[in-house]
DNA sequence: CTATTACCTTGATCTCGATCAAGGTAATAA
DNA sequence: TTATTACCTTGATCGAGATCAAGGTAATAG
């Protein structure tokens, strides 16, 4: 069992699955790691397919092992608004509650990496570290929902495209140790409408200006998936917000 | 040491201090209680004083005893977003975490209950149903951040407003006992422009969004600051969401 | 090869809530 | 008493983003 690092996360590697399970991997023990391992199963979405309904009992809890999930929130006419945003190594799932509050999509192919609910939380009860974790990363997901509910209540559109970029920008280079040096570039994992639903924006809107920061110079787009950003600073400032200026190290 | 059961809360009332501690008070034994006890102290603040400042180092942890405090974030150039409100019994501050994130605003006179940090969480530690009950709070507290992102992202002004005339009233009757009968009538604890920065809208448009739900019949307006509603599912209506039809038992 | 489907872009117009502006009300100070 | 201050309401106008509409592009199916 050999753990590595990973930038700017305090959570490890679990070598032999090859997943980084944020929960369970930071502060666990090997004897923990090989009770977890004994107990994993993985399980895979096509893109569009849903993984929870809202509502729905949930006995599982994992990990993101690919792909991008997105939770949502569906009114009874239809407006839709994602609330949370599930890349790999992120948790899946709520510890100690039984039904989900929203629904769980896959933007595109997702493995999911899973526990059974009741041997994961008779594993979590007996280790206290492992409670610890699980909060801190609530508290995470906590300042993530609040720090977007100032975008949703107070950023222009285009702010708003910008902080996408961004959250995706910084996700991607933690992933794939990409270095600043002359531009970013990354892949958008989510189409147009999910960035919409993501935004409370329409499609229009988003597609409106992701051209206008084109035209600007602020990015530069390869196609329609896959952008450049040849001044990381300039697309922070877009994006309106003084938080974490320098994530990347 | 007596504890008394509050309306669909799963906490209880520490008497000896007469205030609910939503975190300590659901899973502590006697013992606990009189460490706590021990090591407890009040603070008051006054309406518009700053409790926390973002950014700010933060030694105590604690529990609103009487008034409103308001968390909210603020962009360089002044737009403001309210990310939680605190009632009575409600938890001041996060386990484990030195910063606070954002500016903790008493929205009149607020009493809090407090602990200094180090040793509550030593408490904590030593007490695993407590880190428990606090990962079950933050749970709460990010499925209401997540409610919110969906009023933000995606309903009109009127659904806004009556949403949270929905929150007060519910907050309101739990701590109250009061019942539906031939109507709610409750104190509206924030300035309108308290509730702009909640609702992510003007001071103008929430007051013509109240004016326009009380032309409607749906509230009664006795003064600014206080309330009746004649019909509580009515205002469910208006609020546009189906989540927690009926919370009053 | 064409047809279908899913996704994206751009234009024209409309609308809800923001902004600008003027008073109104009630509490405390002078 | 009047003055000041803080808060609330209402009207007129404006504008960012929604809505309506029409194509465009690229992948897969037939």
């Amino acid at each position: 069992m050999k753990h590595a690092p990973l930038i700017a996360q305090n959570h490890m590697r679990c070598a032999d699955c090859a997943i980084r399970h944020k929960a369970v991997c930071a502060y666990c023990e090997p004897p923990e790691l090989a009770k977890l391992d004994a107990m994993k199963s993985y399980r895979t979405f096509q893109a569009g397919e849903t993984i929870v309904w809202a509502g729905e009992e949930v006995d599982v809890l994992g990990s993101v092992v690919s792909g991008v999930a997105t939770l949502s929130r569906t009114l009874q006419d239809g407006r839709r608004q994602m609330v949370g945003l599930l890349l790999p190594s992120d948790f899946v799932g709520r510890p100690g509650r039984r039904k989900a509050p929203y629904d769980v999509v896959a933007a595109n192919e997702v493995m999911i990496c899973q526990f059974l609910k009741p041997k994961f939380e008779a594993l979590v009860s007996a280790t206290p570290a492992l409670e610890r974790r699980l909060l801190d990363m609530t508290l995470d997901e906590l300042d993530a929902a609040r720090e977007w509910m100032l975008l949703l209540g107070r950023k222009t559109a285009r702010e708003r495209i910008a902080s996408l970029l961004v959250i995706i920008a910084r996700r991607d280079a933690a992933l794939s140790s990409t270095t600043v040096g002359d531009g970013l570039r990354f892949a958008l994992p989510l189409t147009r409408e999910a960035m919409s639903d993501y935004l409370g924006l329409t499609i229009e809107t988003v597609s409106r200006q992701i051209s206008a920061l084109k035209k600007s110079g602020i990015i530069i787009l390869e196609d329609s998936r896959h952008v450049r950003v040849p001044d990381y600073v300039a697309l922070l400032d877009e994006a309106g917000d003084d938080s974490d200026g320098g994530f990347i190290s």
